[in-house]
DNA sequence: TTGACATGCAACCATTTAGTTGCATAATAG
DNA sequence: CTATTATGCAACTAAATGGTTGCATGTCAA
């Protein structure tokens, strides 16, 4: 479990998550596609994600599919912002359930 | 004006934010103080925060005063779940108005 | 003006980190 | 079983980063 602020800090790592932002569910190969690294080091990025608990996985036969965690991001906002004007921040939170009940799935419906 | 996600990446920097969470208006001299680090190491955070928007300054005679500034926190958040659930995202970003007003005042208002 | 206090700048060093290449392992297709 | 496809592990290199020390600049008090 690396530090989410750590993973989050590299700009290929954060443009990795804008790709599953807009379709969940890639397998490695999907990402390395148009992306100015090797697999290697795409495979690397999105290990860090996943012990940063940012993406999580599902095993399809030998491919595995990723898709992103945004829960966590609340989190961070949380730490500053918490006391401060809680009442609206649990507003924010308050979408926990809904996110987790589609981490599997296919997720397109996201922007359907 | 350096990246917000690499300023948020060192552990010494976070604490620095939430020792002006905790209380605004403190000096470079004051945020040393029980720091386990150099005057000038905390003086290169505080600038890299600075840079990054998420400390803000006001000069009162030869004192530097640092304030949070959570403001561009919000955005983080909004990268990965803006589209997502959009409209409780923007009740987070409502309050910007209210904290720009804060930014140079005394502050302890904050946990009055 | 002198001295003390508060911050700023720059060079330097040790460690971390992003990326590479090469090889190993596991699962599907024929 | 053999090929191919998809991922995993490890060693290595170049660059970025966190922290240090030393000195410079600017402001307040006497």
């Amino acid at each position: 479990m690396t530090d989410i602020f750590q993973a989050l800090a590299d700009e290929s790592r954060r443009l990795l998550l804008d790709r599953l932002f807009e379709k969940g569910g890639q397998s490695l190969n999907d990402l390395c596609e148009g992306f100015p690294m090797s697999r290697q080091g795409v495979a690397k990025h999105l290990g860090i994600l996943e012990k940063a608990n940012l993406v999580s996985v599902h095993w399809q036969g030998r491919s595995k599919l990723h898709y992103l965690n945004p829960v966590p991001l609340a989190d961070i906002v949380h730490r500053w912002v918490g006391k401060f004007e809680d009442a609206r921040i649990d507003a924010l939170t308050d979408f926990k359930d809904q996110i987790e009940d589609k981490q599997k799935p296919e997720q397109e419906k996201r922007h359907a």
